[in-house]
DNA sequence: ACATAACAATGTTATACAGCACAAATATAT
DNA sequence: ATATATTTGTGCTGTATAACATTGTTATGT
């Protein structure tokens, strides 16, 4: 019976992974498979920690971050359902060089490395996959040290709040970001300080681009936005 | 005889990726391998440019580096011989999202991105090379961001003294850094304005941690830079 | 050898941002 | 439900660093 509904998880919410694979390999797939919670805030690993299973967020929201000089977190990259992550780390051979938390509470999938190690042996789309997602990654990582070290705090900020819309859309209203998160984390997206990031919202919320209640955000200027994200 | 000397150049100099062929593939990657030389300062690709080869740095220096706001360029990645580059953005399918650029008199192996991409999909430690070169990538990238945003302009630029010279290695001396570098690249690759590549620089030889000889510099304390590169 | 341009050095000013302190408002736990 | 901890909002102050201006120095070409 669980083995039935990991099954339909990796057919359906998987499916970018699952279908590369033949039968033999799914099997193998689905019995070294297994789904974990946790709580909102939870931590699902740690920087320094040893790399052991690939992950798949499969309901909730994660934050990947790095502990940086003098305790400042810097949010690296944002998960939302289904995206792959914690992977990186094992192939580099390397220990994590970030930590990753739950922002919300979380469901996850989890495969042992050495399973997807064997499968990309035996499989070239499934290394492709990798190849892929791992070029994406890196494209991305690079323009965000640009975006983060160029552009002002405001442009930092506005940026920040585009990103969360892309990453988890919005609510039924279709303006309120859908993600509720600390001001503290917010900085730590838009490298700034906390005091910073919650200056500069409210100049955007006088400035009429937002409506803030409590931790809710709501866009009602979206073209402004970018253009500040662009550099304003 | 042209051919024998591509084939000691793939055989020598980038055995890493030659080992791991069979003598089909290895057949397949010499008929399909050229090189090409590039000035000093001359333009080896350009941001938005269509990815077309795998490059390889035989011999010279080369900066991968991102035109960011107003002009301001942002380097990325410093390559040396030898390297692989240029083609992460054929894996992500995307066009190129940095430009490639001579420091110095360079000489370069291509291999078009199909020829690659068919290896790959027929050896799988082929495929292997580039998951960890790519792992490998993504983490320095990461790990760049928080240093770039989240150290002081000394710290920057002693920790950018300590890479270039990690990078290219030290004079007979064993002193000098092996590269000659204009201010101005040294503060894109600091993250700060020309101005204070060069203050700061003085700072450092006026506290006899180097000696600037135009723009030969020597290393004499780099327990101290390290220190200051920690964050000082 | 000289002119011209590029680069390096340094001082001055302006400003964006961080750090801190404190009060008020919200979350979280018991 | 109440207490405790955490988060939020603001104002003030200091400082790091960018921007600008000036001058000296070193390449490059004719």
């Amino acid at each position: 019976m669980i083995r039935r509904i990991t099954e339909s998880v990796l057919q359906d919410e998987m499916s970018q992974m699952w279908e590369i694979l033949n039968g033999d390999e799914q099997k193998i797939l689905l019995e070294n498979f297994q789904i974990q919670t946790f709580k909102k805030n939870g931590m699902i690993y740690c920087e320094g920690d040893k790399p052991t299973h690939l992950m798949c967020l499969l309901k909730g929201k994660v934050k990947i971050y790095k502990d940086g000089i003098g305790g400042r977190a810097q949010i690296i990259r944002l998960i939302r359902p289904v995206q792959y992550f914690g992977y990186r780390a094992f192939f580099a051979e390397e220990n994590y060089g970030t930590s990753a938390c739950a922002f919300e509470a979380a469901t996850i999938g989890l495969v042992p490395m050495e399973i997807i190690e064997n499968l990309i042996k035996q499989n070239n789309q499934f290394a492709y996959f990798f190849i892929k997602e791992l070029s994406v990654g890196l494209g991305r990582s690079d323009t965000r040290t640009v975006n983060l070290t160029q552009k002002h705090i405001r442009g930092r900020l506005a940026e920040s709040l585009l990103h969360l819309k892309e990453s988890y859309g919005l609510e039924e209203d279709n303006a309120t970001i859908n993600i509720y998160m600390s001001r503290d984390d917010l900085a730590s997206l838009s490298n700034m300080t906390t005091s910073n990031a919650i200056r500069t919202l409210s100049s955007f919320y006088n400035e009429k681009l937002i409506i803030v209640d409590g931790r809710k955000i709501k866009i009602i200027n979206e073209e402004q936005l970018k253009k500040i994200s662009r550099f304003g």
